[in-house]
RNA sequence: CGGGGUGUGGCGAAGUUUGGUAUCGCGCAUGGUUCGGGACCAUGAGGCCGCGGGUUCAAGUCCCGCCACUCCGACCA
């Protein structure tokens, strides 16, 4: 089909993955740009994405016992700094307060670029007693950081987020907690936005400023390069003790608690326009789409075709779907296209023929199939179309995913492999910092995380030879 | 922050070399004909030419400065 390439054309991603991207981002309404620099404009379509996978998220935090607090947009400069590595890890990228109205202020005021300092402060006011733990905090906010590059989503300087902060009695449960909230990502991104993930531990280079142990899940793009989707920090009580977070245990000791930090942004939006889009624009899963079914009338102007179609429609939403109808005078063409940019996973047609046959034909935005479904069955066909969408995405990205991990016994080869397929490459790894900056240098790569599920590959770390420790993930990221 | 590219109605561009009345396509509005994969006709609205200085009788065009977007690096979710 020879398509009119003048005006709502996105760039093919083969021919240039970055402005596909972009492309996406602002033809299928998610974005716009604003007067500053990284600061992005969430249209209704792109925050309705958003809103989804906030309440997804938001349910799970409540079920696992967390409460939800709004902290300050500012610290003042003395209290960032309380903590050595936090504050090195994010001085470089901070933006600073400096009037109130016409006056200089005494003391400088950062705008948050992430809470960890807020929190303590707070909990070293009230937190008193072990009965007080756990205390388990998240809130959702925007954060700032003054980044030299931005793009829509990847990276802002002001983001969207969630940050989950607690507090433990003990290191195992603080512990406990950072891995499950990295599970609660895992099970978000693949269940309900039918992204895979590798669930891993960053290495001390890669870890967050300031945190013990970080984890991670890591997501591949369609051009192979790699996506941090959600970190998870375990904090020691090295954040309880520079500000000064202490309560009276059972013995009535003095005790600093243990902490923990975890936190998913937009971002996450930009992995899944990058993980199922494609050509025609973005591709939504079922669950997180903001519209899951587009009624499109098929001569809309011939007796009875309107009238059907919002019935349809009508059914659709009882059944708890969320339905849109598009009566439009546009042509069928333009509407086609247009709900394709806009990735709703299924679009239902109804015409004069298909009145006549008492069916209506479902195209999944997935693969395109054309399904015809009998209008008597709609409401238990529809949902299971939807399924099969959200399982058909899921099994694609899955798909890319295993098929762009590969094993490398040298540094050579790792990056003969990245350059020639990408991915992530697995090898094994002394632990070293110098083996890791070695195979930045060399290969351009950055170190993933350390799988969980780890494999024995060789005895030694191909890069320097000393007896390996781990088997770790390289890849290019964004 | 270093290097490249780009900024002209909502979008995409021509015009810049050689200064001389602001152009084209799409979109938008109104009316009509259409309608099973990006339809067509007619009429119409819409522009501080990114911003600020300068040169000139005259600047979208030349000069200086700045800003934004974008790509490639370095930094980062």
């Amino acid at each position: 089909m020879a398509k009119d390439k003048k005006v709502e054309q996105i760039t093919d991603m083969e021919v240039d993955f970055a402005q596909w991207f972009t492309d996406v981002c602002v033809k299928a309404e998610l974005v716009d740009y604003s007067g500053v620099k990284g600061l992005f404009i969430l249209r209704p379509y792109g925050y309705a994405i958003w809103e989804n996978i906030q309440s997804w998220l938001d349910r799970r935090f409540k079920e696992l016992g967390h409460e939800n607090v709004s902290m300050p947009l500012l610290i003042p400069e003395s209290l960032l700094q309380k903590e050595k590595d936090h504050v090195e890890g994010f001085a470089p990228e901070c933006a600073w307060v400096t009037m109130g109205g016409s006056e200089e202020l005494p003391e400088k005021l950062c705008i948050r670029p992430t809470s960890e300092t807020l929190f303590c402060e707070h909990w070293s006011h009230v937190l008193h007693s072990w009965r007080d733990l756990p205390m388990k905090y998240n809130q959702w906010c925007s954060v700032l950081r003054w980044e030299k590059t931005t793009r829509p989503f990847l990276r802002g300087r002001e983001f969207l987020w969630q940050e989950g902060h607690t507090l433990h009695a003990t290191a195992e449960e603080a512990i406990q907690e950072t891995e499950q909230m990295l599970e609660v990502y895992a099970e978000c991104w693949e269940k309900f936005l039918a992204m895979p993930v590798v669930r891993g531990v960053k290495t001390e280079k890669e870890r967050f400023a300031g945190a013990e142990r970080t984890y991670t899940v890591e997501c591949m793009m369609h051009d192979h390069k790699a996506l941090q989707a959600g970190t998870s920090h375990y904090f020691g009580d090295g954040f309880a003790r520079a500000f000064g977070i202490s309560y009276s245990d059972k013995e009535n000791k003095q005790t600093y608690p243990h902490q923990t930090s975890w936190g998913a942004s937009t971002r996450i939006i930009g992995g899944l326009i990058m993980t199922h889009g494609d050509n025609n624009g973005l591709v939504l899963p079922p669950a997180v789409a903001p519209i899951q079914v587009i009624v499109v009338p098929v001569a809309a102007h011939k007796p009875g075709v309107l009238e059907k179609a919002n019935e349809l429609l009508a059914a659709l939403k009882a059944a708890g779907i969320r339905a849109r109808i598009d009566d439009s005078d546009n042509s069928l063409g333009w509407k086609c296209a247009q709900w394709e940019m806009k990735g709703v996973p299924l679009r239902l047609e109804l015409g004069p023929r298909d009145m006549e046959n008492g069916q209506c034909v479902c195209v999944r935005r997935d693969n395109f199939e054309k399904v015809p479904v009998a209008l008597a069955e709609l409401t238990e066909k529809v949902p299971e179309l939807l399924d099969a969408v959200q399982q058909g995405l899921f099994d694609k990205a899955k798909q890319n995913l295993d098929s762009h991990i590969f094993e490398a016994h040298s540094l050579e080869e790792a990056k003969e492999l990245q350059e020639k397929h990408g991915g992530f490459i697995k090898t094994m790894w002394c632990g070293g910092l110098d083996c890791e900056l070695a195979m930045k240098e060399k290969a351009g790569m950055t170190s993933r995380c350390i799988p969980f599920v780890q494999e024995h590959l060789d005895d030694v770390c191909p890069i320097c030879g000393k007896p390996a420790k781990h088997m770790i993930y390289w890849g290019v990221a964004y």
